[in-house]
DNA sequence: AACTATTTATAAGA
DNA sequence: TTCTTATAAATAGTT
């Protein structure tokens, strides 16, 4: 439909290229909006020219996301799946992660849900526990040792203020401390 | 192009309708093939009948899904915000209330990380610990209460075969341990 | 961006 | 649906 026939293959001339694409998508872009006026259709035309130009057609009736709920609908399948399902993985393993841990505080936190243990699971869990008291009973005097050892140097930095009039920073200490204490 | 010129409005009558929206179809898969091929571009066509039946074309260089996904880069928005922003946000709560899980039991459980704790914390710490290992024997206890029972209650069992001459089924003892001791 | 000779699409009819 | 064909519409090459 012109001066001549062509042949449908690339048109290797770029200026010659662009023009045909600017004049054809005109053409097919009017042949869409026909259709959704004749037959009441719904179309959605998307383009991306070889140099990444965009495009779109969309019936007046509808939207392009709604078009692509339908398309999935209609195809059973999910566009996004790439995108959406490895989310989905990600949210359920840390469910699942999530109830894992606790379950594991229910059990070896508050002694709760310990019903599907037999004796042997409650004699590691009891094990445990007893292990990890020890630890924090360890630590406690750890913390009472070094609490006594640091009273003595406060102690003997008192008694150097007292030999040689310094003034100590009060505020250096108690903020270390506070600082220390602070979890989220 | 016809026989006759005709308005660019709903065909009312319906076959008439059916069989232009087939020809128009087909024409216009044509010409984004033609486009697609002579300007090498990439044409995704979408299109559902006022029927609700589905056609399609997509280049053949390409897919639905990546035209898809270079619509919503090139727009700049995500067509599925609202979902994923959702999704995002439950990822982030799960993500954060992990980490908070995880801590606890680093802290009650490992006896570990105990760096930021104080003589109080210790205190608080080690009597709930002390508390729940004091569960953890009750229920141990209560175990062997139970299973002691059991085993009366098996001997008896076995004596009134021995009196009676009756076959137990030893599956459904066994099978409900192992079904009580199975969790995931 | 216009023009126009020609090809192509298609409306109506079979 | 499919084919036919007169005619409208699209467009290739040109200006």
């Amino acid at each position: 439909m012109g001066r001549g026939r062509i042949e449908i293959k690339k048109i290797e001339n770029n200026t010659n290229r662009q023009v045909t694409y600017s004049k054809r998508r005109n053409g097919i872009f009017k042949k869409a909006h026909e259709l959704t006026v004749l037959c009441d259709a719904k179309v959605s035309l998307i383009m991306f020219s070889n140099t990444g130009k965009f495009h779109e057609y969309i019936s007046p009736s509808t939207t392009t996301k709604k078009i692509y709920d339908m398309y999935q609908t209609t195809l059973g399948f999910d566009l996004w799946s790439s995108h959406y399902e490895r989310m989905q993985e990600t949210l359920k393993k840390l469910k699942d992660s999530n109830n894992k841990l606790r379950r594991e505080i229910r059990q070896r936190v508050l002694g709760e849900d310990l019903d599907g243990l037999d004796m042997n699971d409650l004699t590691t869990l009891e094990q445990h526990m007893q292990d990890s008291l020890t630890v924090v009973r360890e630590r406690k005097y750890h913390v009472i040792k070094t609490q006594t050892d640091t009273c003595r140097k406060r102690e003997t930095i008192h008694q150097l203020e007292k030999k040689f009039g310094m003034v100590e920073n009060e505020g250096g200490y108690e903020s270390a401390i506070a600082y220390s204490n602070g979890y989220i």
